[in-house]
DNA sequence: TGAATTTAATCAAACGATTGATTATAATTA
DNA sequence: TAATTATAATCAATCGTTTGATTAAATTCA
């Protein structure tokens, strides 16, 4: 079982579950070793075993951590009731173009996406978290947006499959990073790549919303 | 350095690589032992010594048995001179939907996925060539119909970006194949599931190309 | 108050198990 | 014959974990 902490650790703690981020991130799990996580941390090996009961716990640890932040960044969810469509299209360009940012470009987005990714896609226990608390109730804010703003039912499989092909887009700059810089000639992705990332998915947005459906 | 076998290996080589692309893929390289690769390929231990000469070796062969299948997968790159941009958006719509039905529903496409999206994400020697032999030229071809279809630039950077966030869309839905599943109340997702995701993405398509700029 | 005890945190060192790699030899195959 | 595969043993290195000792602060008790 998984849980999430009310506050953020301290100490050796803190300093692990940061090196675990990290190096999970970077390298993937299986790839970092305690010794590795330990130096980075700037902590003794055994702490790891104290603290979480073992490499697996540091894990755990590290991946509610993770759904902590996701939380925060996230916000509490506002209400989108008596919205006009333009109003929602705004609101939900914002919101887009803050992620974009703050994945594009944001140092510590790297290896959180990874990590995150990295479990999802290998199943383990933290989708569920994952989905439970972050990707469940903004993926139905996001949808209730997009229905406002296009006019289509917000319980509809088009406007759910197209939330999530909408976050799917913004998620693939940061994947696919080294790729997208080659491909782009950028030497880097920092804000100014970045924002010019979000000006297309806010085009797009709007393209997508207020076309005339067929 | 990786390179791509012009004939597809035979044998014990055939049977590593198709372990190690499988294996790689669902739990990664890091977690996959020699003695798990040659178990699971039938095939004694020391024979990934002799073949590939060592753990690594087996990597890079999996990167250029994935580079082939790729190339394999995408076809000869067919020329858009002279189509009319309904003709372009027709193309391009029959190629995410094929894309979208073999990353959604194929067995042997989420090994290959998860593999090639960590190698990417990490940065590894596999990133040059990937991009080299397979999203390169797609992304070009692709720029191109996306030019032809919405009258745009095919160089500009509006484009490009535009390109990869539809590439991205189209991958996510592997990557977060659970999350899509859990929120959308589908048991699998089938061919049936891949069709409807390709109609969206397709319907998407139409919209982003055909809708008035401003 | 002052001594005794408990608790939590940290440390260096070592543990057994597993890792990837290597070796020599035999069997098989083309 | 030459290339390939199988067998089985062994290697040094590294892995995650555990151990017993040490420290400092908090608590209890006389």
């Amino acid at each position: 079982m998984i849980e999430i902490p009310d506050k953020p650790p301290e100490g050796a703690q803190k300093a692990l579950i940061e090196a675990g981020l990290l190096l999970f991130g970077q390298k993937g799990f299986d790839a970092t070793s305690t010794r590795e996580l330990a130096a980075k941390a700037g902590v003794n090996l055994a702490l790891i075993a104290y603290h979480f009961g073992g490499k697996d716990g540091l894990r755990r640890a590290v991946v509610g951590e993770v759904a902590r932040r996701l939380m925060a960044v996230a916000g509490a969810p506002r209400s989108s009731a008596g919205l006009t469509p333009a109003a929602a299209l705004r609101r939900l360009q914002t919101i887009l173009r803050g992620v974009a940012a703050f994945i594009g470009s944001a140092p510590e987005a790297g290896p959180m996406v990874n990590f995150a990714l990295t479990e999802l896609s290998r199943g383990g226990a933290a989708t569920e978290l994952i989905h439970d608390c972050f990707i469940g109730p903004k993926h139905a804010e996001l949808s209730e947006l997009w229905a406002i703003a296009s006019g289509a039912d917000p319980d509809s499989e088009a406007v759910k499959l197209s939330v999530f092909a909408m976050i799917g887009q913004v998620l693939y700059f940061r994947l696919g990073r080294e790729i997208v810089m080659r491909r782009m000639g950028w030497p880097t992705i920092g804000p100014s790549e970045a924002g010019r990332i979000g000006d297309v998915i806010a085009e797009n947005l709007r393209l997508l919303t207020q076309g005339e459906p067929r």
